[in-house]
DNA sequence: AGCACGCCGACT
DNA sequence: GTCGGCGTGCTC
């Protein structure tokens, strides 16, 4: 993935010139329009006049020309807010080219706070009037005029607490002329970080490693991957790296997976740097969301912690991005533009000139191939800071330690458990399904309740009393009787979710104090926050999570790790199900015992001898990884080949199927490039949308864009059909 | 993405 | 006879 170097246009564009505007639509490309009034340059935002209404976009370039000058209208004006930055333009084109998405649909995630155009509303402040005319003396209004002698000018309803009186009162004097108006600057809404704290005590490896990180500071554009098992202390590592792009005066951006779920690492950001960080999630309010919009483009924001959409603000002068956990799923958006977030933060760094640090405990196969290609220096980690052992980590096969009918939990395990609840320590069971019960059929005639707007399943949730499709959000009440066979009190839960693993845990272990921990029960910073506070505080001895537990956490009291079904992952002939499956049972695992008490894992699975679990118990990470590598090598697979999924949808399977013969007539045909399909996409069926699939598969050296481009421009879809483009698929859903 | 234009059912 | 349902098509 190598970032182009942008063509220098003219940049400045006098009136009655023609001026490109790109708008935060999906619109085919920049719309031209005539320069009015003042001069305009590239990255201005203007509001632009489109079909009768008032559109906001930035002043992209020079004119194209190729419209009739009779349609051309004039821009209405120019916003009073810094231009969008070079640099987040040429991003924006590089990430549409190479997404295949409309730019103006890139720019729309750039864009995301239009109120942060407009000049932030000045902050009033109140002072005595110089020469006051004549006005009545009360004694609550002598009370706030002797109060301000002592005071700065205030906002009015601070001077009326101050004063202790009505805010009336304060009011009344400005009317009378007592007391006049005067603009605050507003307070920083950021501070900046301390750089002067002392920082965590670093091993001589650790030492070394952030030497590294910060020498590369020096030199422009690199990408470094931190390798380090979990525990090994590599957020302080990097810490180090961040202090030093920050002693240099540039911004940082630290993107994390789950920014809502990143409670205990802001406390370390916090001990490190003494303030909070700036965050971007999707749960900002809308005030603090304008306000940090603003200061990452005047450059008031020196560190950014987010997800994957903050790869996209305007920062002012970017000049380090950190990628933590860099393996994580969750970086790899799906819908509108897909893209992946760590991929494209390659790309930011290499557009802006500067460093980027992918940080791993599990690093990405990806990644791992980069570092072997030598594109990617590496910093290794191999130890747990503060003596620390890795968990013992073993299989419990289930052929030969069957659970009791209906249940969930082996033997081996539950007499784990019983040893470490004897000794006053936690466990945690994971199980990636949420619910009590992932299918409900009826036991006289085999009916399976599904959705009737996806191919799924119906996901019993005892706790919210539904049935619940996790697609679409389609939710039912159990019917009384079975609307195939009309059979009453006929439906059975099969298999586990993790409401059943606790209401089996709760019976074998009365006294234990059980907690849930999914999405459903733990949504948004503060739950999530809630949560980790009850575990640390040991109000809670058994936690039983989806993977949201795994991410991260630090519980210095937890022993004990259960996978209630380790194979769940490696089903469906998923590209990256063994990758993932490691991945994310290793981090699962590294939830136990990161202090000074040794931990225990348990794995329950069918194949103790599948690479994955063998892996697992030797910990033997690098091998399996290398066979991973030689398969997808083998295949022609990423990232030794190129591939990229065609989703058609539309409500009509008929419409649909027609015109996926037409896209498979029209396909390109050569050597090295395999396109199969089309097919059912794994999802036949989402939120009432039928989904056909086409993957195409080519060699490094083959322009997968342009195939793509070119194959696409050959046909035309039909209304209702949708057709969506993503390259380096990582879900196959 | 909006928003207007356009052609078929229940109202004053 | 109109008001209005949302299908389809355009916006420099």
């Amino acid at each position: 993935m190598h970032a182009m170097s942008t063509t220098s246009t003219p940049s400045h564009f006098a009136p009655g010139s023609s001026v490109a505007v790109l708008l935060p639509l999906p619109l085919g490309g920049a719309y031209d329009y005539l320069a009015a009034g003042q001069p305009l340059a590239a990255g201005d935002f203007v509001a632009v006049p489109l079909a009768g209404r008032e559109v906001i976009g930035v002043v992209w370039g020079e004119g194209r020309g190729d419209i009739d000058a009779a349609k051309l209208r004039p821009v209405i004006r120019r916003l009073p807010a810094r231009p969008l930055p070079e640099v987040s333009r040429g991003f924006i084109d590089w990430v549409a080219r190479y997404t295949l998405a409309l730019p103006g649909a890139v720019l729309k995630m750039a864009m995301s706070v239009p109120a942060a155009l407009e000049p932030a509303r000045p902050l009033m402040a109140l002072r005595r009037a110089p020469a006051p005319p004549e006005f009545k003396d009360t004694p609550a209004r002598r009370k706030v005029l002797e109060a301000m002698t002592a005071l700065p000018p205030l906002a009015p309803a601070d001077l009326a607490r101050e004063a202790g009186v009505g805010p009336a009162v304060v009011k009344g004097l400005v009317e009378a002329g007592a007391l006049e108006p005067v603009e605050m600057a507003p307070p920083p809404a950021f501070a900046a970080p301390d750089l002067t704290l002392s920082r965590a005590e670093l091993s001589p490896g650790q030492q070394e490693a952030a030497d590294i990180l910060v020498a590369a500071l020096d030199k422009g554009f690199a990408v470094t991957l931190i390798d380090g098992v979990t525990g090994s202390g590599k957020t302080e590592v990097y810490f180090e790296a961040v202090a030093e792009a920050l002693a240099k005066g540039v911004q940082v951006l630290v993107l994390l997976p789950e920014i809502a779920l990143s409670a205990q690492w802001l406390e370390r950001f916090k001990r490190r740097f003494g303030v909070a960080p700036a965050l971007w999630h999707s749960d900002l309010g809308d005030a603090r969301r304008r306000e940090t919009w603003r200061a990452v483009a005047n450059g008031e924001a020196h560190v950014v912690v987010g997800a994957r959409s903050a790869l996209f603000l305007p920062f002012a002068d970017l000049g380090l991005i950190v990628v933590d956990e860099e393996h994580d799923g969750a970086f790899k958006q799906e819908d509108h533009v897909s893209y992946h977030a760590r991929d494209m933060a390659v790309v930011r760094g290499q557009l802006g000139g500067f460093p980027v640090v992918l940080a791993s405990a599990t690093p990405s196969l990806e990644s791992l191939a980069n570092v072997q290609a030598g594109r990617y220096g590496l910093v290794h980690l191999p130890d747990r800071h503060a003596g620390a052992v890795l968990p013992l980590i073993q299989t419990i096969d289930l052929r030969r330690h069957p659970p009791p009918r209906a249940h969930w939990l082996s033997p081996v395990l539950v007499e784990a458990m019983e040893e470490v609840f004897a000794a006053g320590e936690q466990a945690m069971l994971y199980l990636n399904r949420r619910g009590y019960a992932p299918l409900t059929l009826c036991r006289t005639c085999g009916h399976r309740l599904q959705c009737p707007h996806c191919t799924a399943w119906l996901v019993e949730h005892r706790s919210a009393s539904r049935l619940i499709c996790h697609h679409c959000g389609h939710h039912i009440r159990l019917p009384p009787k079975c609307p195939e066979c009309e059979a009453e009190d006929s439906f059975a839960a099969c298999g586990p979710g993790v409401e059943r693993v606790a209401e089996e845990a709760a019976k074998l272990f009365p006294q234990a104090r059980i907690a849930v921990m999914t999405s459903d029960t733990c949504s948004g910073p503060h739950a999530a926050a809630e949560f980790v506070r009850r575990v640390s505080d040991h109000e809670v001895d058994l936690l039983v999570g989806t993977q949201i537990v795994a991410k991260g956490y630090h519980f210095p009291m937890l022993t004990l790790v259960g996978v209630v079904d380790a194979d769940l992952g490696l089903e469906g002939g998923d590209l990256r199900a063994g990758e993932r499956t490691h991945q994310l049972l290793s981090q699962v695992a590294g939830r136990a015992g990161r202090a000074e008490r040794p931990g225990r894992v348990f794995l329950q699975t069918y194949q103790p001898d599948h690479p994955v679990m063998r892996a697992l118990r030797v910990g033997e990470r690098d091998s399996f990884m290398a066979r991973e590598a030689d398969f997808r090598r083998d295949a022609g697979m990423p990232p030794f080949g190129r591939l990229a999924a065609l989703i058609l949808s539309g409500p009509d399977a008929a419409v649909l199927d027609g015109f996926a013969r037409t896209l498979a007539k029209a396909a390109p045909h050569a050597q090295s490039i395999q396109i199969l399909g089309p097919a059912p996409a794994p999802m036949a069926l989402l939120r009432g949308k039928h989904r056909r699939r086409f993957l195409v598969q080519c060699g490094r050296t083959i322009n997968l864009q342009a195939l793509l481009r070119d194959w696409l421009a050959k046909v035309t879809a039909p209304r209702g059909v949708r057709v969506q483009v993503d390259v380096d698929p990582y879900s196959f859903f």
